[in-house]
DNA sequence: GCCGTCAAATGGTGTAGCCCAATTTTTTGA
DNA sequence: TCAAAAAATTGGGCTACACCATTTGACGGC
């Protein structure tokens, strides 16, 4: 059958809907100007108000638009800052419209040892694959970079050429994708060797981020611990207040 | 008649039907462990299940749950961190078990001027409420603050006693309800000033933070420029891959 | 025992239609 | 003329139902 269902796949009529939606906020349309109603996009586009809402309603939580009741839906101001969201360093360099790319890549299969058994849930015993990756963007180096991965769950890793993305690596090749990430980030001081690295001033400020990243399953991918430099690095995001919740 | 609508007031349905589960998710139930099924849950509510649906939804994105197809949905583990919600600072106190308090607050009016007046959007020739406060966790130093809100908007402002949380005086008086802001955060290192009002050695790292916040019209409501001392402080976040979006 | 198959359970997406709440626009009337 | 009232518009929330996609577990054959 040339149609398993009765909608039309290519994503479901939502995700179309979702894509014709930012085609017009982000081509025709300028910001504040209005979008046109839920029900007149549901009837031209043959779908149920309900389908609509869905689709606005998470252009809304993305930042894309703002709806106001009885008013309308409204395209928000071009986004100086993306909305925080899950990325790797590739994707996020390539955001910024830098290029990407590694040096001194080191990749070991080691014990996982204590701290980082624990920040993976496995046993000190458990082998992780440990890459160390000096990141650069537009070659000058960015970020240093310690990332581990449970060796049970992507078998073979460290004896592979890891080049470009990891995330991407292990989604192609051990079908594992990160759907969420526990993220701490502290601000700290380069000691010596780090700045050195880095090609920084000794004591030049710096994030430090841990993070752990897990799957839909909520299975521990990674563990990954990463010092940016500061001069060239900022957090930018929106964040909202998230639900109407009880007090204030 | 008792009841004015159809539904049931107290916030509606699917606000009932949260608390209920809410309750279930840090009450009864341990992570992992599985919640009742949607159409359970809409049955023994009297409910459809698409509200079920929109209830189980925002407490998955919220990061209380996961959600399964073919499984269930599911207690996550409790939250080590909070997902990135605007907050401020007594409220983000509150949350990490801390008394929040000020020192020092100075209150005046003041032209914007142009770097305020550009972040507000105003002309710099319009007045802007100016708070400098060192705000204090269990008494000691946390950060330094300096908030700017357009005099238009919160009249009288500068002449008021500010004492707690300025979001809620914001409310309650001038029903401004922040709902949005831009945030850049940084690393630096402190000079010897700052670093004497924080109560820190020199040349210590910190965070520095940039936010303008919006209420639900996209009004801008307030610029802050706040220090945080890194020592005592650090951003802990959930993030999710956000859409399903076009590449990886 | 072990592995495939198949059915049941469960979340994901969609249709069709109802009324409410907030906002905007139009009309009305002093 | 202009402000108050009424109507139309528009997003918010809900009901009731149908079918798809994925996962899980039980059953059977080997």
């Amino acid at each position: 059958m040339a149609q398993t269902t009765g909608n039309g796949r290519a994503g479901g009529k939502g995700a179309q809907l979702r894509a014709y939606l930012l085609g017009l906020i982000d081509g025709e349309l300028k910001p504040h100007e209005k979008l046109p109603t839920e029900r007149e996009l549901a009837e031209s586009f043959g779908v149920t108000r309900l389908t609509v809402r869905r689709a606005l309603d998470q252009l809304g939580y993305e930042g894309r638009v703002y709806r106001t009741q009885g008013a309308g839906t409204f395209v928000s101001e071009p986004r100086i800052a993306k909305s925080v969201e899950l990325t790797s360093f590739t994707q996020d360099m390539r955001a910024r419209g830098l290029v990407p790319g590694s040096l001194e890549t080191q990749v070991e299969e080691i014990p996982a040892g204590a701290e980082i058994g624990a920040r993976l849930a496995l046993s000190p015993r458990e082998h992780v694959a440990h890459l160390f990756r000096v990141r650069t963007a537009d070659g000058e180096p960015m970020c240093i970079e310690h990332t581990y991965i449970p060796a049970k769950i992507a078998p073979g890793l460290a004896a592979r050429a890891i080049e470009g993305s990891l995330y991407q690596l292990l989604t192609e090749t051990y079908h594992l994708k990160v759907e969420k990430a526990e993220q701490s980030i502290h601000a700290t001081v380069l000691d010596p060797p780090l700045a050195k690295l880095l090609g920084v001033p000794e004591f030049s400020p710096a994030f430090k981020v841990q993070r752990v990243a897990y799957d839909a399953r909520n299975q521990r991918i990674e563990y990954a611990e990463s010092v940016y430099r500061a001069d060239r690095y900022s957090y930018d995001f929106i964040i909202y207040r998230t639900t109407r919740d009880t007090a204030n």
